[in-house]
DNA sequence: AGGTATATCATACGTACGTATGAAACGCTT
DNA sequence: AAGCGTTTCATACGTACGTATGATATACCT
């Protein structure tokens, strides 16, 4: 592998241990076994780095949703939202460690245009792919209409990640969240 | 006002304006009119100082809950539900500033301590009070059983705010969020 | 007014940091 | 094997940073 792969990959292994701001030049160039000098001439600067390294992150968030999406049964929407609620939270605690590093991701975001590009684009991609989950239709079906349903969805999920990350202990159930979309719209 | 109030004050500033990590003391300093040197006098270090404000930035976020609480119609609990998103919503563009503040706090939770139990502590506090909002009673005849919902309520303005920060004018409406949720619990 | 505890101040110290530099090693073409 | 562009390397530089120090000022009590 070449060093400019290894120094990306030890970007990212530190931003998740360390965070975006504690993360020094050296400690990635421990962390990637490369020299520190390498980052200079394959990045520009340790910023650049790290922001290259966030985006790659963040990619996770989004693996995270479509690995919840796939094999959800073919039921109306209602139910289907409620097993990929299901899913997607059964993931957190043996892959969620995607999570801390996305949460640099946003703390960044306001300071460095590209990753908020690129958080745009993901929540863009979200909230359609949620909305043809949920209906169970291609995302290309999905019309201007439905991405509320997609951004509810999502807003379901991220809400959740927070609540999950600083008290996974105490975080109602996602089938417990499903079952209250469910009652609160059935009183009116 | 004294020294330690004004640095808590441009802590907050600071933070607000360019982030965590990128405060310096010497920013704090400038920003608070105090000395430099007070800082270690009145909270022992710079981090200790930022990690005080970043917890009292975090309290807007939930005045910004509750200040959408205040004045929802009586109604049945789907539409009390959306007139609180509604009202929620209308407010971040103009009283938003915190978020950017919060996002810092949830990046920083993982490495104090401190941080994240007062997240845990707020999240649990919402759960409760929306709870009691969308149902119309007092937070204190909140059973556990009812706390799934107001988990649901949480991670929809939680989300929605995610949403909002990383493209304001892309996020769908609130009440189009509302009407998704009624949309897909309607459909079984 | 005198004295003591608390607070503010200017400034210095040590260092950990990001980056630049120039040399060495590597790989590929001829 | 020679030559050349690319990559890796050890190391040095300048500095911006957090914190410590000791002096000075302020407030409060008797």
């Amino acid at each position: 592998m070449s060093q400019r792969e290894d120094l990306l990959q030890g970007a990212i292994t530190c931003i998740a241990e360390k965070g975006y701001s504690r993360t020094t030049a050296r400690d990635i160039a421990a962390a990637s076994e490369a020299n520190l000098a390498s980052i200079g001439y394959h990045f520009g600067s340790k910023e650049a780095l790290l922001n290259a390294a966030i985006i790659a992150a963040f990619d996770e968030w989004g693996n995270a949703v479509e690995a919840a999406m796939v094999g959800v049964e073919e039921a109306p929407p209602m139910r289907r939202l409620e097993s990929f609620l299901v899913r997607f939270a059964e993931s957190l605690p043996e892959r969620g460690s995607w999570v801390v590093s996305s949460l640099q991701a946003f703390a960044e975001a306001d300071y460095a245009p590209e990753i908020k590009e690129q958080l745009a684009a993901s929540m863009e991609e979200g909230r359609r792919s949620l909305a043809a989950m949920v209906l169970g239709v291609a995302p290309e079906e999905i019309e201007e209409e439905d991405l509320p349903l997609g951004a509810m969805a999502l807003s379901l999920i991220n809400g959740y990640v927070l609540q999950w990350f600083v008290s996974p202990g105490r975080v109602p159930s996602a089938a417990g969240m499903a079952a209250a979309v469910q009652r609160v719209a059935r009183q009116g």
